[in-house]
DNA sequence: TCGATATTAGTAACTGTTACTGATTTTATT
DNA sequence: AATAAAATCAGTAACAGTTACTAATATCGA
C-alpha cells in the first residue's frame, strides 16, 4: 500500500510546525478546520498516527491521558505543568547515560527510554506569586 | 469527608500486594471478584484512585493507555516489553540527578520526573532466540 | 441503638480513539 | 486527456477505559 499523497495530511503536517506547544488530536482538528472546514476528526486521527508511523512527527504521552503531537522529531524533552497542563521542550544536556544504569542489573535489553519532568512552568509561578 | 473503612478497598489494597506485576483495573477486578464476587469494576476504580490519592498505591502510566497499578511506593523505575507488554521493576541505582541537568536551562520549577524504559525483556529474549 | 455520612453495586454516560462505509482523489498507464 | 486500481476521504458508528449517577447498604461516633 504506497503512500499516496493528500491535501488533508499536508495541511495537518503543516499545522504541527507552526506549533511549538504539542497539540493534542483535538486541537489539531478545530484549527485544521478553519482552514479545512469540512475535515474529518477521524481523518486527522488515521493522519497523526500514519505520520508518527512513519517518524514525520512524534507522539507524546505525558501522563495525561491524551495524545500529544510534535512535528520537532529530534531527540529531546518535555516538561509537562502540574497547573496549567502545558507542555514545554527541555534544552537540556544528553541523559542516555540512564539506559547503562538501568542495564546493569537487569537480563532483558533496554533499547531506549521515555522521561518528562514536571513541576510549574515560569508563567504559573509568576502568577502564584501576584 | 472523613474516611470510612471498606471492606473492598482492604481486599483491592491487598490483593495488589500479592502482585508484583503491576496489573491494571481490569485485573485487579477479575482477580478480586473471585474471592468477592460482587464487586462493582466502579468500586475497583474509585479505591483504587483513593488508594493513589492518599499514596497507599501508585498509578503508572507506562505508554500503552491504561493506568497500571503498584502497592510498592517506594521510589523505583520501571521497564516495559515492547513485545509482551510486561511492566517489571528495575533495580538500579538513583538518577535523581537528571532533574539538576533539566533545571540548568529552565525558568520554570522542576519537582519530579517520570521515566521508564522499554526493550525486550528476557524471557521474550529466550523466545526470540528458540 | 440511632443517625449522619461514607461507601457500595449496578448501570448509564463520557472521552479519546479506532473501525467501517460508500464516495472521492490520487496516480500510474494508456 | 481518459481509464482504472487503490489510497484516502467524510461521516458516523463502535469501542475501551474510565467516571458519574442513584438508591440501597455499611460504618462509626454519639
Amino acid at each position: 500500500m504506497a503512500l499516496k499523497y493528500s491535501r488533508q495530511r499536508e495541511v495537518i503536517k503543516e499545522f504541527l510546525k507552526t506549533r511549538k506547544d504539542h497539540p493534542t488530536a483535538d486541537v489539531v482538528y478545530t484549527n485544521v478546520r478553519e482552514q479545512y472546514p469540512n475535515i474529518s476528526l477521524g481523518t486527522v486521527y488515521r493522519n497523526l498516527t500514519l505520520l508518527a508511523d512513519i517518524g514525520e512527527i512524534q507522539r507524546l504521552r505525558v501522563g495525561d491521558g491524551i495524545d500529544h503531537f510534535d512535528a520537532d522529531v529530534s531527540p529531546h524533552y518535555h516538561f509537562v505543568c502540574t497547573e496549567c497542563g502545558s507542555v514545554i521542550d527541555l534544552e537540556m544536556d544528553s541523559i542516555d547515560n540512564i539506559i547503562d544504569i538501568a542495564s546493569k542489573n537487569f537480563d532483558g535489553m533496554i533499547t531506549g527510554h521515555v522521561t518528562h519532568f514536571y513541576g510549574i512552568c515560569g508563567d504559573c509561578h509568576k502568577k502564584t506569586l501576584s
